[in-house]
DNA sequence: TGGCCGTACTG
DNA sequence: CAGTACG
DNA sequence: GCCA
């Protein structure tokens, strides 16, 4: 019964999921995400390398720690810290931390003052409508939590390039006519091309940003408004997919066009390298100093 | 041994 | 402000 | 947790 690489991913997400839930580190949290994804892009078996005797470490985000759990793991087919952390918990506690807008400290509240102990049981007090009343809760993240519940079920969000092209353009069409807007890009994964794109990312120059993402939430596509504010906006269009609007003015368009294409990654070791030349990268620009 | 990306929106 | 999310 |  051989392990694969996305086996043990999945169980190092598990792993951080449960860390988070329990108030580790955020940091150490963040290293078994990182491995994980690693180990997703990888395009060799790990189980392969463990047999040739090769060394783990050398993998990005893999230290000494990591490279023994892989190895226990591929061998043994156990994760022995895992089950040890999930001993301290609610068995579907840390499942919680996958629903959007629900991150450790959310669910530590739910576990703490309702006693939800999973999904099926915060489904049950947001219909009931205690979520809304605990604090740092209200009754909008109540009706989200309980739209992203039912979403769990729906099937994979992913889409294939080429269909995630086919709501990009009139969208980017729409934008185009739009008044006071000037550039138009699909960014993210769509614009590195990826087989298939989980979101659109979608960057514009303007410089009234609020009348931009406030006509684009009023799109007769969108059915669902995420978020909104002046230069961003998360909304979902047509069957669930999600669309995120940045609105930038004319002079930040590389710069926001860089960080809006990524990968995430990407971004952050461009940032990690700004700093190390003592100046700071963000959407906006590359500036001196701190 | 200490730092770990930088910013936007919500409550 | 803390929490969560975005690349 | 990893890494310089």
């Amino acid at each position: 019964m051989a392990v694969h690489n996305r086996d043990i991913a999945e169980a190092f997400r598990r792993m951080a999921d449960v860390l988070d839930v329990e108030g580790e580190n955020p940091f150490r949290v963040r290293a078994y995400r990182q491995a994980a994804a690693t180990l997703e892009s990888l395009p060799r078996d790990v189980g392969d390398m463990v047999a040739a005797g090769e060394d783990l470490t050398r993998l990005p985000g893999v230290g000494e720690d990591l490279a023994n759990k892989i190895r226990e793991i591929v061998t043994t087919g156990h994760f022995r810290a895992l089950e040890e952390e999930l001993s301290h918990l609610p068995p579907g506690l840390a499942d919680l931390v996958r629903i959007p807008g629900l991150g450790p400290k959310r669910v530590r509240a739910l576990y703490q003052l309702l006693g939800i102990e999973s999904i099926e049981d915060l489904k049950k007090a947001a219909e009931a409508g205690e979520v809304a009343n605990l604090p740092g809760f209200g009754a909008r993240t109540e009706a989200r939590i309980l739209e992203e519940i039912a979403r769990l079920g729906a099937t994979e969000r992913r889409l294939r390039l080429i269909d995630a092209e086919h709501i990009a353009n009139p969208l980017t069409s729409w934008l185009e006519a739009c008044p006071g807007v000037g550039r138009v890009l699909v960014a993210g994964s769509f614009r590195r091309r990826k087989e298939t794109v989980g979101d659109l990312d979608i960057l514009v120059t303007a410089a009234d940003g609020a009348d931009v993402t406030r006509r684009f939430s009023k799109h007769p596509d969108v059915t669902e408004v995420l978020s909104a504010g002046p230069t961003r906006a998360t909304v979902r269009v047509g069957g669930g997919f999600q669309v995120d609007l940045r609105v930038v003015d004319e002079n930040a368009y590389g710069s926001a066009a860089l960080y809006f294409t990524g990968s995430k990654a990407h971004n952050i070791e461009l940032r990690k390298l700004a700093i190390r030349h003592g100046w700071k990268l963000n959407e906006y620009g590359l500036f001196a100093g701190e």
